[in-house]
DNA sequence: CGCGTTTTGGAGCAGTGCTCTCGCTTCAAG
DNA sequence: CTTGAAGCGAGAGCACTGCTCCAAAACGCG
């Protein structure tokens, strides 16, 4: 009970891990071909060679499978933007942002029913654990640090003219300046948190076909004009 | 066969429209309670007092049913979104238009799992039926309006500086303007569709908790800087 | 009134999430 | 090395779902 404290623990706890690994990779596969609503216990045991009931050894519920599923797609999503982020010079903060918003479109129109799943609507009993917290982070924190970057280098001057933040934000913009935004202003930071929403919005409305018969011929220059604008807002030029 | 053309049908039609009214009824009683994934036929049939296999003379199929509630929440957001624009002096556009997104945001923080049903996950096979489109665009022809009018009275003047619409867009745009959007630029028009997606992505990011722990204090507050500077961009002042 | 259309009731099929029990295997401490 | 505990898979079973089929009942029009 004592020992073993890493590495490479007791056989037992190896194939277990491995068996996880292998349920939620039969999960993800079958989330792709029919959604989350299609997800079936049983169907991945089957597949697994397995009885239904086997799998509760390894996860509790249906809604608990999904929520690792959830988990992992939150990973995959601030991988690629970290990834497309780390592919530009430091000091091109234009080219960086576009960058990540990209990614952000190409992961989810390559994964469009795990995208599905941490933007659509809340699957299970609609609580998002707390577990998905950092994991959904990871976006936020890549385009806030190139905010930052730009500011110290001096690169940032948001439009002028625009609406200030409301006195009842400077609550959330002080705990959020803690965390991830340095020391932007609030209004630049309530902007950012405006264009965040607006990336994924937009990639949610032509994921779920918001923009059938509205935008048809180049989505992908539509979404580029979008981020670009933001960018513009911000004052990243 | 021949005859009874118009109002007052037959007895036997018109117990039957009433029981499609009871059925959808109380499927969105059911569905207000515990979302569109608990929605349960036998559930309805039960609560009805008739025996499940009887629900399918009036609903072909579970998603059939679930279809027209979408049709219907679309129809109540735009009755929600005409009524508040028209509760405004036709020559205040600004006000119009906060109207309207204020409007937008109560009636998806009234009825959040109707809200989803229509802005989130596409549930059913993921078909969007025609039959939808033109309850959906109700939304869409009360805020093209809004700028229509303004521009009519030379009260439209866009932010100046912002990148142009992409060439690729110019085929949309037309078939938009014939529509809806009457003597709108195509730079206005992209503009307003991201106005409309950010509306509505800034409603979904509330509703589906991603703005836990970053927007606390006051999201009404938040909601309305989107809105008004959105307005702001499209030179509605 | 009578007959045909429409509606309903009930049984049944295939599938689901989940629980419980019963043996078997593995592991670690005595 | 033995023994007892913990982990594990198999199977049966419960309550539920969407959906189909068929016979019985209700209805309404000529």
């Amino acid at each position: 009970m004592v020992g073993r404290m890493n590495a490479s623990r007791t056989a037992r706890e190896r194939v277990r891990a491995e068996l996880i690994r292998e349920i939620k990779d039969v999960a993800r596969r079958q989330l792709a071909v029919e959604g989350a609503a299609g997800l079936s216990l049983r169907a991945v045991a089957r597949e697994l060679g397995m009885v239904s009931s086997a799998i509760y050894r390894y996860f509790p519920s249906r809604d608990e499978l999904l929520t690792a599923l959830i988990i992992e797609a939150f990973d995959a999503v601030g991988a690629a933007v970290e990834e497309a982020d780390a592919a530009c010079p430091r000091d091109r903060h234009l080219d960086r942002w576009m960058a990540t918003c990209r990614a952000i479109r190409a992961w989810a129109l390559a994964h469009p029913h795990e995208y599905a799943l941490i933007h659509g609507t809340p699957v299970p009993g609609y609580v998002a654990p707390q577990d998905t917290a950092v994991a959904a982070a990871r976006d936020g924190i890549v385009m806030a640090g190139i905010l930052r970057d730009a500011l110290e280098a001096g690169a940032l001057s948001p439009l002028p003219g625009l609406p200030s933040a409301p006195p009842s934000f400077a609550a959330d913009a002080e705990r959020l300046r803690q965390a991830l935004f340095a020391r932007l202003s609030d209004d630049v930071i309530l902007l950012a948190l405006e264009a965040w929403t607006l990336i994924y919005g937009t990639v949610s409305f032509e994921l779920f076909g918001m923009y059938k018969n509205v935008i048809e011929e180049d989505r992908a220059a539509a979404f580029d004009h979008v981020a670009l604008t933001q960018a513009h807002i911000l004052g990243l030029a």
